[in-house]
DNA sequence: CTCATTGCAAAGGATTTGCACTAAT
DNA sequence: ATTAGTGCAAATCCTTTGCAATGAG
């Protein structure tokens, strides 16, 4: 498929760190950077096994520790007790928002979150980092009980 | 103190529940509801250590639960690998700093995020349920120095 | 007295780590 | 050949649950 730029640069990366590229880096690299959804490990796993590939839940966990170190992948946290891992595109921030019923997210950008949080944090004595939204809600799928997911 | 109204509010609840009021349930609610912070369980429990009481975390667990149910308490993620409580003050819904140096939080309200995640989710087809804004950052207190909590 | 709570320890789910074995360069 | 990675199982961290002993009403 596309796999020329985002494959490719996790595997530069790892050259440029002298690091081995292993097939299951490669496999689980090509999972998680080509899906466009936000994955758990517990999914990046199971796509592997449904590509009749393979690898070890630590080794998931490790490699995309690698990933997210390259930049190349983001870690997000949606309060659900685990975590999921979004290919870092070109876009800068975006918010998302969570569907409770089927766990779909739906990603947008709002410039005034922006201005909003970087004002709030001054005013009240912080030295801004980022910020994290989320708004909860049920995909209109979900509503009219088309393909609950 | 003050604990006429809130501590009373959990009496109360716990009685139209027919659920039994014990020594730990009192002094686990006089914690969470008196102290004007967002507390974890861990942090509960050694509350009630420095007074001289104690209870074993699955009670502390099991309490802040009612508290939570009975709406006196609102449960908190951002995202440090566990939850934090607090007490459910009069204010309608209000968001968090977090200070990623020492943990501390401060809140602000700012009526334009309720309007911002109100109009995103009816354009994305969700029907939004609540959302959760957390500014990360460092307080003026860890960044000039002065006592790093 | 009777029934729910407590406390401890075991169980759980997500994530990390130790270590012998295997694979990349 | 070397050196690092993999996989499994054990270990951790937070939270929940089972059950005998305890306490509230």
């Amino acid at each position: 498929m596309d796999d020329t730029g985002v494959t490719d640069a996790f595997r530069a990366y790892l050259r440029e760190h002298n690091l081995p590229i292993t097939r299951q880096r490669a496999l689980i690299a090509e999972v998680v950077l080509e899906s466009g959804r936000h994955l758990s490990v517990e999914e990046v796993a199971s796509e592997l096994h449904a590509r009749g590939a393979r690898a070890g839940l630590a080794t998931v966990y490790r490699t995309i520790e690698l990933l997210v170190r390259s930049g190349l992948v983001v870690e997000r946290d949606f309060g659900e007790g685990f975590r999921r891992y979004e290919a870092a595109r070109d876009i800068p921030h975006h918010e998302h928002l969570l569907c409770t019923q089927c766990g779909r997210v739906t990603e947008f950008r709002d410039e005034r979150l922006e201005r909003i949080t970087t004002l709030v944090a001054e005013t009240r004595g912080y030295q801004r980092q980022r910020h994290r939204l989320v708004i909860y809600g049920i995909c209109r799928e979900c509503r009219t009980g088309a393909s609950p997911n």
